[in-house]
DNA sequence: CGTCATTAAACAGTATACACTATTGTAAAT
DNA sequence: ATTTACAATAGTGTATACTGTTTAATGACG
């Protein structure tokens, strides 16, 4: 049998769900670029630094890799995740087909309350628009989920909500400064197609929008970056083997 | 200091990644039904029935629950998913969004050697039709994964697999005894015009499909069976609580 | 008999211990 | 000086221990 000491320090594990808080934690600051991709995250570390063990981190990390935004390899430590420029454009492309489904979705099917809700998201942009940039961007992408939200189609929530982040991730690393002044515009003029039923013009300016951020925007631009030159590295060593 | 026991008969963890196997395991065995829906998984029982600790069932079992296979509630033993009807519609409906995805990739694009792979696994379907519901029924799934494959997708191909496998799971639940013999015959013709290029065509039949599949095939027939009595007897225990 | 309270058994949440692997630093050998 | 061997370190994989919560069983009381 095992003799057990007090437990001096330790208070005797109050909350029901430490994981969920961790998650939201680390989530939020890989997307806001608090932790560059590529950055190591050893599950002691990021235990200590949030005070729980490493079960938990465990967890969180597990979750985060299945979303894209954490990679693990077996025995090695997890590291905020750095998608390829083709990742990303997979992502890109996976995104335009769902946002397409929620604008089927939701085509002719808004409720006033819900036409209200858009239209109050779309000023905060307008008035976000000139200054804070981080700000103005967290808007831009929030208009997306909130649509998704509006289908009440459970996977499809959650797929958006995945695909929203990770592309964050991808604009971060190989974006330009800032390019999104067009978004605001074309949200409203989504907004009116929907409400009128306007099906293929709600879906053609969201798919051109994203398309755009795909493409011109972003990612055809010039993709190495500073942080970039350890992922390089690893793809040429590998190719040379 | 706690003092440990000299722990006899353990032995010292040999292989590297235990939690794969069990993943694998119990998501075949809950996708052919050898589970039923809203059989409950506790930690323990499962982890020894594979021989791990809870540990490791407990990592599974968050990633199938992440894949909308199982189900988890604090504190509350998880089970083995048991999707609503509407649950399932939606499913359904991403499904239908993710396959033209994959449609739209692929027309014009597929090589001689991929075009030989499909084509061969058609005709595997039609030797297969007759008899051997399971079999067929399998290679009719897959047929909608191997496609995703050949995108290259990463993500894509991780939608796929998961919609493709809930589907699974909703149709043994909902779905009439038996009504794919249209399938095959189908898949050839997504197959011509993907060669030709013929996108319309191409995503117009698979899309026709799903929908059958989701509406008229499986999901408007009577949605009760034997093994959801117990899920809605809790929903009305719940419900007059 | 049925209903509610009380207790016992399961079970989940979390932390920690130990085995194993990868990495890194360092010194010997070439 | 460069490479190789090996030890020390850091970190993951997994099991177990413990606490708190849910659920089932038991019994008291109406």
């Amino acid at each position: 049998m095992t003799i057990q000491k007090p437990l001096p320090t330790k208070r005797p594990t109050r909350a029901g769900n430490l994981a969920d808080g961790v998650y939201q934690a680390l989530r939020r600051a890989i997307i806001e670029q608090a932790l560059a991709p590529g950055t190591k995250l050893p599950e002691d570390s990021v235990g200590e630094s949030f005070g729980v063990s490493r079960t938990v981190v465990r967890s969180v990390l597990g979750r985060l890799t299945v979303e894209g935004l954490v990679s693990q390899q077996p025995n090695k430590r997890a590291t905020v995740a750095s998608p390829s420029i083709s990742e990303g454009r997979g992502v890109f492309q996976v995104r335009r087909g769902l946002e397409r489904t929620v604008i089927e979705t939701l085509a002719g099917r808004l409720t006033s309350a819900q036409t209200e809700t858009l239209r109050a998201h779309v000023t905060a942009e307008e008035r976000a628009q000139g200054r804070d940039g981080p700000e103005s961007i967290r808007l831009a992408g929030e208009f997306h989920t909130l649509l998704a939200d509006m289908t009440g189609n459970e996977l499809l929530i959650r797929y958006v909500a995945e695909v929203t982040s990770r592309c964050s991730l991808i604009l971060a690393l190989y974006g330009r400064p800032h390019s999104s002044e067009c978004a605001v515009n074309e949200h409203q003029m989504i907004i009116d197609a929907l409400v009128r039923g306007d099906e293929a013009t709600a879906v053609s300016i969201m798919d051109e929008q994203l398309m755009a951020v795909a493409t011109r925007g972003l990612l055809d631009l010039k993709p190495v970056r500073e942080r970039d030159l350890k992922d390089l590295l690893s793809d040429y060593r590998a190719a040379a083997k």
